[in-house]
DNA sequence: TCGGTAGGCACC
DNA sequence: AAACGGTGCCTACCGA
């Protein structure tokens, strides 16, 4: 049964809908706990785009509001029905929805979403499609006609358009409960449950934006413009002094009597015929074999034997400078709030999230460039604060937790502040000036000072191997050959003697089962793929009674194999680090949220971006003290349940702009 | 001219 | 034996 809820009566009629009042539409929905929501929309932007319709139902009944009757506003009974509700909203991909809500003045309090319980179930492995056609279709065998988006702008409510808009939430229960039994299967429930509070967080960070001071990114950036056209004027003139007559063209320039250089600094290839020229070493060993390449790696050791290496690479810095963080960003900001709103991808596959998006033109907020002048050019409004929180060594906490690695848990039981000098403390022996049990901070700062090349090495040994990486990674990320590095690799287990076995553990574990389970809160997972995973398909065939050893195709498995199965043990070790820490974030995030909720602080407090282990908040400047409190009590809370022995802390810092 | 890929680099 | 955690954006480059 279709309802229409509409102003614009004239429309009628239509075959098999049926119009009916807002009251009698608010009084039938009243009987539900369970609710399919979906909006058709004129863009893709909340803040410029219109709400057109909005759909409410069941597999039964579905009720079709048209929005634009009602100027393009929610009728303020249907409104406080959305807000009052108490049983759960089913949506696919909820967060677009949610944004063009909060614009009304809606707040979801509980949605489930088919999209995240689609990625959640299907996390490593090959799926044909996360929109709804394809979920419809996988399993209610429904063949959803095209997106209707777009279809009502150019049609009106036509009755192909209202059926359109009515099937996309017939579907939702029945789509639900399907998932459900799946999820429960794969002890899921939890992790999606999990999402499903975030994503209304989520989109609360996008709906709030944050503000870019565009002069002073302008001013920044012109700088920078500045600055690079010295650097490559000084890289030609270079060029022209050491005789590199074959990148020069005849022609000279009329003022400057300069001749016009050929040379594309932009170009990696020509860049490496001129460097190469110069005897610089443009090479880097990757996968046994030798590689061209000029990276800032492999430069950067050959700067003071190539002075123009430091012009180059001081160039390279300033271009990417400019050209990514650089007057381009005028385009991201919105005409109406004249805030930046990103979009955020709410689950990797670790479990994190990720932002930017070249559809919908939103830049990346998570990979802005940690200096000072950079990050003060996002700024609070007048009159607010930005509190930037975030946690201290939340990874390395989260794999002492995990691992249980008593020399590791011994750093947090005594309080130790320096871990990278803990770490070369016990990786080198020959700096020890105590012994283990007797370590202090005092001693960690005398390591800091009088060691700081293998303070530096053991910073990179730490990061490297949580990663997966093993001694050639050491050796590539700290410029060390590779017996040092393999020497270095093997010092961190020496000095950490569990860590192997915890290492070994999730192998085996990901080995029997064909997933990683990322913790047993959430019990969030990755599944690979047996059938396609060359590992897999190898022990399968070892169990076959017929298998044929020693033929070429073996022997290729086999390398295949080895290949496939270290990037298990990698993905194991780095996927329950990174996603048990990303559980950490979204939890702190969802109780953060409760708060502004329960004090009525919605668009008060606004949550501005989300970083991976920080949070960044901007409020009044008056509640200052409370919000930060709020905030760190949050991500401590959020951090319980996962950190059981050694617990996580958050820091915060507050000012006019992000400090972090 | 377009679209995909690779090299490089920003963040955690 | 074989490879070096996760993302997204920029430019150059290459082939259709």
């Amino acid at each position: 049964m279709i309802y229409l809820i509409t102003q614009q009566e004239s429309l009628f009629p239509y075959e098999n809908i049926t119009l009916i009042t807002l009251s009698e539409a608010i009084q039938k929905l009243k009987q539900y706990t369970l609710l399919g929501l979906d909006t058709e929309t004129g863009g893709l932007d909340r803040f410029t785009k219109p709400l057109l319709l909005l759909q409410l139902g069941t597999f039964e009944e579905q009720f079709l509001f048209d929005i634009i009757s009602y100027n393009n506003l929610i009728p303020d009974e249907l409104k406080v029905f959305l807000n009052e509700f108490l049983g759960t909203f089913i949506l696919q991909n909820a967060k677009f929805d949610l944004g063009f809500l909060f614009k009304q003045g809606v707040i979801l309090k509980k949605v489930y979403d088919t999209m995240l319980a689609e990625i959640i179930l299907t996390n490593g492995l090959q799926y044909s499609g996360r929109d709804l056609a394809t979920i419809s279709y996988k399993y209610c065998q429904i063949s959803l006609n095209k997106e209707i988006r777009g279809l009502i702008i150019h049609l009106g409510l036509t009755q192909e358009v209202l059926e359109y808009g009515a099937n996309d939430v017939k579907y939702l229960i029945p789509i639900k409960q399907t998932q459900e039994i799946l999820l429960q299967e794969k002890n899921l429930l939890r992790a999606l449950e999990l999402d499903n509070a975030f994503v209304i967080v989520l989109a609360y960070v996008e709906f709030c934006g944050i503000k870019l001071d565009y002069e002073k990114w302008v001013e920044k950036t012109s700088k920078n413009q500045e600055k690079v056209l010295i650097l490559k004027d000084e890289l030609e003139q270079q060029l022209f002094e050491d005789k590199k007559y074959e990148w020069f063209s005849g022609m000279q320039d009329m003022f400057t009597l300069k001749f016009d250089c050929l040379l594309n600094w932009d170009s990696p290839k020509q860049v490496t015929k001129l460097l190469k020229s110069y005897g610089v070493n443009t090479t880097i060993k990757q996968f046994g074999e030798t590689k061209e390449s000029i990276d800032a790696k492999v430069l950067e050791p050959q700067q003071e034997k190539f002075p123009i290496l430091k012009k180059y690479l001081a160039f390279k810095e300033l271009q990417k400078e400019i050209s990514t963080y650089g007057e381009s960003w005028k385009r991201y900001i919105n005409p109406v709030t004249h805030r930046i709103h990103t979009t955020y991808q709410q689950l990797m596959d670790t479990g994190r999230l990720s932002s930017g998006n070249k559809h919908d033109g939103t830049p990346n907020m998570q990979n802005i460039p940690s200096d000072h002048e950079t990050r003060s050019c996002f700024i609070a409004e007048a009159g607010n604060i930005m509190i930037d929180a975030d946690y201290q060594g939340q990874e390395t906490i989260v794999l002492a937790n995990l691992s249980k690695e008593p020399n590791l848990l011994k750093f947090y039981e005594k309080g130790l502040k320096d871990m990278h000098s803990y770490i070369a403390f016990l990786m080198y022996p020959q700096i020890r000036i105590c012994n283990l049990d007797e370590i202090s901070e005092e001693a960690l700062v005398s390591i800091k000072k009088n060691h700081k090349d293998k303070r530096q090495i053991a910073k990179s040994a730490g990061f490297a191997i949580a990663y997966g990486g093993d001694g050639a990674t050491i050796s590539k990320n700290c410029n060390i050959s590779k017996s040092d590095g393999i020497f270095v690799y093997n010092s961190y287990f020496a000095a950490f003697p569990e860590m192997k076995q915890y290492f070994n553990y999730v192998f085996q574990l990901a080995d029997h089962y064909g997933y990683i389970q990322f913790n047993n809160i959430t019990q969030r997972k990755y599944f690979f793929d047996l059938e396609k995973n060359d590992y897999f398909s190898l022990k399968k065939s070892l169990k076959d009674p017929l298998f044929a050893y020693n033929t070429p195709e073996i022997h290729e498995l086999e390398r295949a194999a080895g290949k496939a199965k270290n990037e298990i043990q990698r993905k194991a070790q780095n996927f329950c680090i990174q996603g048990t820490s990303s559980d950490i974030t979204k939890y702190a995030a969802i109780l953060f949220f409760k708060e502004i909720l329960k004090h009525q602080w919605f668009n008060v407090v606004k949550i501005v971006n989300l970083v991976h282990d920080e949070i960044l908040v901007e409020c009044p400047q008056n509640m200052e003290e409370e919000v930060k409190n709020l905030l760190i009590l949050s991500m401590e809370e959020a951090g319980k349940p996962f950190c059981k022995i050694v617990p996580l802390k958050a820091d915060a810092v507050s000012g006019t702009y992000w400090i972090h």
